[in-house]
DNA sequence: CGTACGGTTGATACATATCAATATGCGTGG
DNA sequence: CCACGCATATTGATATGTATCAACCGTACG
């Protein structure tokens, strides 16, 4: 399913950021020129930058959880199969997520360049040991944490008891404000927003526990009933957000 | 849905454990008596018992996260509610386990006595200044958070992939694992274990994604074929585990 | 002994899956 | 630039698993 295309670079961090990589806030500057942001600025200097083109292989369920990763720029999925080949999709991982976080020894899921990707690496001996005596440090990695946990409670929700229409609206509106809060752009809460899905609707199938028709077609009847427009499939206008919003209940 | 039936006693932990608070190991044997346990030994040492009945709330969703809860004896829902009555269980808190931890101010989800309870409960606000120079407190949070962490992704996968065969067998055998586990005892592979189930049908439902009907016509079902048996409507026999293993996938 | 509550069972409806065909977009090579 | 081929997405017809609606049963309890 997925090639194994591999890193195409890694180049130190301190390369790009070679001084004051004593705290967060030089991470910070270098990040308005890329992408990055957000709490785990702090992990960020602590890293390695690494490339991954599309569909490669970041790690594989069960491997060694030797690294932690911060996003920068694109799209990973974290994603956990069954036997059969069913999938899963825990999350998507936008700039500044976090992922491959674990506290056992191995990772417990699989992460996937959802596009081609640039990530800080970290090496968890490394984190780990600074965590032991740097307290901001400590802090940061059970926030990350705790901030997965949440997110992932509400999917729960999500695949627990909504309906196909429900998950989809649900998707659209939180992808459009993770996608734009990144952006720094303010909207309104009138206008409409455009979004760009970075993947694909067998991805956003997987990630809502539906089939591929039925993101389809729950897409096209949102678009008929004009509370969405799909200029292209993988571009989604939000038209009338409120109405999303009474879908997402 | 819960009566408000309030805490029935609430008693200074010191009262039961009057010396060696020191650390956690004191709690480890006072635990032989009740049942208590585990990696929240820690924190157990900061709180107060309170007992709660059946039904009984613990707290509500949005409420203000004042304290922290570990479970000594008795079986806790925490759930969230959809406007339409809609309700999905996050998870069932057994002896050892720890609920109510959030780093943002408020609970983002209700938790109710399943059955007659007792809690250690500890004040968020000593717990957290503690955590701060307690490196070990500090660790102990992060682990239960990301213990949950975990046991909510494997859940994710059930809800958004599974059938409810599936999703029943799963539940029995998880447990089934996490009830012996607590109990220290040691089951062999082949043979039966029963199980007693804390729950009503509606709270299994609802904790699986399923209506009660379609769980008790999957546990009626898993009965005729020899799977399981059920001699009380509480009471569930695992005659073959090995099958349920295998439509755990 | 009845009433209430939780659980089971049955008949039917419906949302979503499945299977199959067609369409659209996109990179490659002529 | 166009033609081809492959990926991905849409649409249609049908199947199926689970929900819904409704009746019934059993056990606990006043």
């Amino acid at each position: 399913m997925s090639s194994s295309a591999a890193a195409l670079a890694t180049t130190h961090f301190s390369q790009i950021m070679p001084k004051a990589l004593s705290k967060a806030h030089a991470v910070r500057q270098w990040a308005d020129d890329a992408e990055i942001l957000r709490p785990a600025d702090l992990l960020a200097t602590l890293g390695v930058v690494t490339t991954f083109s599309r569909n490669a292989e970041i790690y594989g369920e069960d491997a060694q959880a030797d690294h932690i990763y911060i996003m920068l720029s694109g799209t990973t999925r974290v994603c956990k199969l069954l036997g059969d080949g069913r999938r899963q999709i825990e999350n998507f991982c936008l700039s500044g997520d976090v992922f491959g976080l674990e506290m056992l020894p191995r990772h417990r899921f699989s992460a996937e360049a959802v596009s081609e990707c640039k990530v800080v690496r970290i090496k968890r001996s490394i984190l780990f040991a600074r965590a032991a005596d740097d307290a901001d440090l400590a802090h940061a990695l059970w926030s990350v944490t705790a901030t997965e946990l949440g997110r992932i409670q509400n999917h729960l929700l999500v695949l627990g008891r909504k309906t196909a229409q429900e998950r989809v609206a649900t998707f659209l509106l939180d992808l459009a404000e993770r996608l734009s809060s990144r952006a720094g752009r303010m909207v309104g809460r009138g206008e409409p927003v455009e979004v760009q899905l970075p993947m694909s609707r067998q991805d956003i199938a997987d990630y809502l526990g539906l089939t591929i028709e039925t993101v389809s077609r729950t897409l096209t009847h949102l678009e008929d009933v004009e509370v969405i427009a799909l200029p292209s499939s993988r571009r989604v206008l939000l038209r009338n957000r409120d109405v999303l919003q009474g879908l997402n209940s």
